[in-house]
DNA sequence: CTTGGATGTGTTATCGCAAACACACTATGC
DNA sequence: GCATAGTGTGTTTGCGATAACACATCCAAG
C-alpha cells in the first residue's frame, strides 16, 4: 500500500515534515546527509506525493483543460498531440473532455476545467454557449481557443482562417475552368468550420459567375464511408459534375474510393478537393486537390501560448494568431 | 473575476459556508428559501467550486487517468473515446498522458497520475519498467490495463489476443491456398502487440509447412504512405508475392493504394490483410482481409471496470477479460 | 570577541472545502 | 404535555502540503 504521506516520511527520516518538503521539491537549503536520508525514507515507503494537497497550498496546479468536439474525427487528436507537446518540459498535464459537437456539453466541461482551477484551458472552436463564454471571459487563467480564427475571440485565438481555405479552393477550381462544381459534406450543423470553408467556397464561385451546381449535405458524421456513398449517389444523378469540393479528407477520400472503385477517371472526369491533409493522402493513387491545415502546430501554439502567459495577465485585447495553410493543387490530368 | 470561495457566497447569502456547501452539493437539508438565497448569491458572483479543496477533504478526485502511447495512431483516440463513453454520468474526467512508446516516460506519466490521487488509471498496453509495474500494484486505486491481454496483468485487463488475431490471419491464409506469403511492418520496436500479432502468424505459418518468404520491417511510424512504400519495394523485388500480411490496417491501405496506383489486381494477383479494422477500411474499392479489434469496447469497459470497482477493494487475482475480435475475410477475386 | 551573512531546520498559519458532531426548532404520536 | 423523530443550520476539525517566518549553527571578517 504505497501513499503515505509528508509525515509519515518525515517520522521516519527523523525530520520535520517542512524538511522533507524541501528536499522532495529541491526547494532551499538541505544538508547532503538529510537528502540522503529523507529520500531513502520516502522511497523505502513509496512516497508518492499528493498533489492535491500540494496544489491546494501553493494555489495553482500542474493541469491544463482540453476540450475538443471529437476524437474520432483525426483532426482533434493531432491537435492533443500538439498540446501535448507544447506542454512537455512545462510539467504540464493535459486534462482533456470531448463535446461531441454539443455546446452545452462544453458549457459543462468547461465549469468543470475550471473547478480545477487550471493553469490554462485550451478549447477548440470559437463558438461557445454566452455562459460558457463568460466563464472564459472572467476567470484570469490563460485561455486559447484553437483552429478558428473567423470570429470573437475571449483572449488568445490560435488557428487558420476557414474562410481562406474554403476560398482558396473555389479559386483555384475556377482558374482551372471547372464549372459544373458540386459540394459534398457531412453532417456540419455543428462542425462550424465545415461550415466557414463552405461559405466562402460558394462567395468566391458566386463572384466569379458561377453558381454550386449542387450541394449534398449528408446526416451522418464525417467519414469515407459517408463521402463514398453520397458521392456516388451525387455521380449517379442527372447532373454533370466536372469537380467535387469536400468538406474534408475523409469526404474526399470515399469521394475518391468511389471513383477507383468504379473506373472513373480522376481528376479528368471529376477533380475531387478536399480540407486538412491528413496522412492517408500522401499515399492515394491520385494526389487530390487539398489544403493541409497546421493541426499539430496549432495544439502545439496554444499550449506554449498557455506556458507563457502562466502567471502573467491577459493582454489587454484579445490575441488572433492566423497560422499559414498550405494549399496542395492536386494532380492535373 | 470569478472564482470567489465558499466563504464569499456564505457572505452574500448570509448563512454558513457549511450551508453554502450543503445546497451547492445538494446534500443534507436544506431549507427551500435558504436554497434560494444561496444559488442566487453563488450566481451573482459567479462562484465556481474549487474541486483541489474539496478532493483534498473528500479524500477523492474525480479523475481518472488515462495513458496511451501514441494520438496520431488512429486507434488510441477510439480508445480514448470509449473512455470518455465509459465514464459518462459517473462525473469523472479523463486526464490523459502520451508517452510516445516509452517506458520510461510511462513510468513518470503513471507517477504523475497517482500523484492526484486518481479515482483510477487505465493504462494501454502490458508492458512496465519494473517501478511503473511495482506502484500499479502497491496503489489501491483501480488499475485497468488495456488493449492486450496475452502478458503479465497488475488487477484488471481488457483487451484481445494479439496471438490469436495474427495466428487467425494465417490460417485464413494457409485455407485459401497461398503460400508465398510476406509481411510488412512499421517500425514496432515498441509496438508490442504488433510484434505478437507478427509472431503468432509465423508461428501459425510454420506449423503449416509454411515459411515466411520475405518480412520487411521498416524504421518509421505506422502510416499509409509507409505500408505504400514497403509494398512497392517488396513487389518490385525478385520474390513472387501471393499474399500479405500487415502490421495494421494504415499499412495496409498503403499497399492498397500502391496496388491501385499500379494496377496490380487485389487479391488476384497479391492478397493483402491487416489489422484492426479502420472505418476507412469500409469504404475501399477492394475489401481487405482484417480483424476488427474492438478498441472503443476496450475504452469503455476499462472505464466501466473502474467505475464499478471504485470504493470497493482490488480482486483477489487479476482478471482478465479478453474481448471478441471480428475477422473480414477479404474479397475473393 | 563580536557581528553578520550563509546554512540548515523547525513552527505556525493557511489553502478551500466537507465530515462529524452539536444544537436548535418543529411536528407528530401517545 | 412530553418524548421522539425529522428538519435546518452552525462549529470544529482535518485533509496533506507549502509559504512565511523564526531560530539555531557555523564561519569569516572586523
Amino acid at each position: 500500500m504505497s501513499a503515505g504521506t509528508l509525515r509519515d516520511v518525515a517520522r521516519r527520516a527523523g525530520f520535520s515534515e517542512m524538511t522533507v518538503s524541501r528536499v522532495l521539491r529541491n526547494s532551499g537549503y538541505t544538508a547532503p546527509a538529510t537528502r540522503e536520508r529523507v529520500l531513502r525514507a520516502a522511497s523505502e515507503i513509496g512516497y508518492v506525493p499528493n498533489r492535491v494537497a500540494g496544489s491546494l497550498a501553493r494555489q495553482r496546479t500542474n493541469l491544463v483543460g482540453v476540450l475538443v468536439p471529437s476524437m474520432t474525427n483525426q483532426v482533434y487528436p493531432e491537435v492533443l498531440s500538439g498540446v501535448a507537446k507544447g506542454l512537455e518540459g512545462a510539467s504540464l498535464q493535459p486534462v482533456f473532455g470531448v463535446t461531441g459537437y454539443a455546446p452545452r456539453v462544453e458549457e459543462g466541461l468547461i465549469r468543470d476545467m475550471i473547478s480545477w482551477r487550471p493553469s490554462g484551458i485550451a478549447v477548440a472552436g470559437l463558438r461557445h454557449t454566452a455562459a460558457a463564454r463568460e466563464m472564459l471571459r472572467s476567470t484570469w487563467i490563460p485561455v486559447a481557443e484553437m483552429m478558428d480564427t473567423d470570429g470573437r475571440v475571449v483572449e488568445f485565438a490560435v488557428g487558420l482562417s476557414h474562410r481562406r481555405a474554403g476560398g482558396i479552393v473555389a479559386e483555384h477550381l475556377v482558374k482551372r475552368g471547372y464549372h459544373s462544381i458540386a459540394y459534398v459534406a457531412h453532417n456540419f450543423k455543428f462542425d462550424f468550420t465545415a461550415r466557414k470553408r463552405f461559405k466562402a467556397f460558394a462567395n468566391v464561385l458566386n463572384e466569379s459567375g458561377l453558381a454550386l451546381v449542387k450541394a449534398v449535405i449528408g446526416r451522418e458524421p464525417s467519414s469515407a464511408l459517408l463521402g463514398r456513398r453520397l458521392t456516388s449517389d451525387l455521380l449517379g444523378g442527372a447532373e454533370r459534375i466536372d469537380a467535387i469540393y469536400y468538406s474534408n479528407d475523409d469526404m474526399a477520400v470515399g469521394g475518391l474510393m468511389h471513383c477507383l472503385a468504379r473506373g472513373i477517371r480522376v481528376p479528368d472526369t471529376v477533380a475531387l478537393c478536399g480540407y486538412s491533409g491528413f496522412s492517408l493522402s500522401y499515399a492515394l493513387p491520385v494526389q487530390l486537390t487539398t489544403v493541409i491545415s497546421p493541426r499539430f502546430e496549432i495544439g502545439r501554439e496554444a499550449a506554449r501560448y498557455i506556458v507563457d502567459r502562466m502567471g502573467g495577465s491577459r493582454p489587454p485585447k484579445p490575441v488572433r494568431r492566423v497560422l499559414p495553410i498550405e494549399f496542395v493543387a492536386g494532380q492535373t490530368s
